[in-house]
DNA sequence: TATGGCTTTCTACAGATGTAGAAGGGTGGC
DNA sequence: GCCACCCTTCTACATCTGTAGAAAGCCATA
């Protein structure tokens, strides 16, 4: 019962992270969960038997995604091998942010359902850990760039960038700006990221 | 049945938001806001029979507390009759910020909340309207300051301070930054702010 | 005072949901 | 072949939720 087996765990919380996409954190029970899987009913609440245990796993699945896909794009990252500049950083994070908006779209969704949710479930933090350490990779190519208070530029820009990916994703940006996934779309996400690049470096 | 005085209105959706915002949308249930409002139970399900109708009174309330609130914020501005300082006006948007982050919270949550919901409830999209205005009149500042793109780089720039306002509140800047309310959170939330601004008008 | 039309309050009920435990089935050891 | 064990599937049930309609209360008019 409680020893769910990785391919179990992924699949319930990947149609938990989907449900919640297109429902929201209503729609996220243990029965829909089953259908959603195509698993035999009652499975998602034999593996997961709490409400509380369900979202904390889906909490779980998002961040190591998350991580994943943060570390894969780190290694592509370190295959150029060059000192990060400015402009090609700005290319490469708007790039991440397109796929969070098309391919990912369901999971960043869902990740802000649960920032939501983090508000009033403390043993939800734990999501919060890879946002941290995000400031923190900022905070250190800030200095290493040479820019003033680079804790606190860092986080405010990781805060600005979360901010486009959420307007974009269901902010006003969602009806005016060009449709992800888009040239035009990464342009403009170019564009933006670069604006807030400088501004942290200045 | 179908004529809600605006007390009453008023009433049910201020429970409803102060549910959303202790215990997520899963917490907004007819019986729930009734308890909250300390109304007779069965209020809120005659005045909103339907769920749905639950959440969209709830998201013009919002609307028009929040348009309230803005409207307020420019008469002040627009009696200091000033031309608008970046600096000043950078500390005038970090007081409303706090002002968000701590009388507000409540209602900034639930906004939160709502522009997730209205990603799978077309219905909602109203609640957008006023974000759409804040990005035209960011945009016309930015055009009457003389910056380049100025619709683009309005619509960026009001996404990223919405963006710094999600981080303070669910965020990972909920941990790491200075609480709201405090000098301190002030003075970096204006340095933040400034940035930006500067950004948007390079 | 009686009457008609409201607003407000109460009650009913079908269906969904969270949670626990029972039943079933396969696998390895003996 | 048999047994014990664990993983899986099914079932039960108290509670919660959405929704509709009935009952009660109020107020002005005639």
């Amino acid at each position: 019962m409680a020893t769910t087996s990785p391919e179990r765990f992924a699949a319930l919380t990947d149609a938990a992270i989907a449900l919640i996409a297109e429902l929201g954190m209503r729609g996220l029970t243990h029965r829909a969960v089953d259908a959603r899987a195509g698993l035999p009913a009652g499975t998602a609440s034999a593996y997961l038997r709490t409400r509380k245990a369900l979202v904390e796993a889906v909490v779980q699945r998002i961040a190591d995604l998350d991580t994943r896909d943060l570390a894969a794009r780190d290694v592509a990252a370190g295959e150029a091998g060059t000192a990060p500049d400015p402009d090609v950083l700005a290319a490469r994070v708007a790039a991440l942010l397109d796929d969070w908006l098309t391919t990912g779209r369901a999971r960043t969704l869902a990740r802000y359902a649960c920032l939501l949710e983090a508000t009033h479930h403390r043993e939800l933090r734990p999501i919060l850990a890879y946002g941290v350490a995000m400031r923190s990779r900022a905070a250190a190519l800030l200095a290493a760039a040479g820019a003033s208070e680079p804790d606190r530029r860092g986080s405010h820009l990781v805060a600005a960038v979360d901010g486009l990916l959420f307007d974009r994703l269901a902010g006003a940006g969602s009806l005016a700006a060009p449709p992800p996934g888009t040239p035009e779309s990464r342009a403009d996400l170019t564009a933006a990221v670069r604006a807030l690049l400088h501004a942290a470096l200045s």
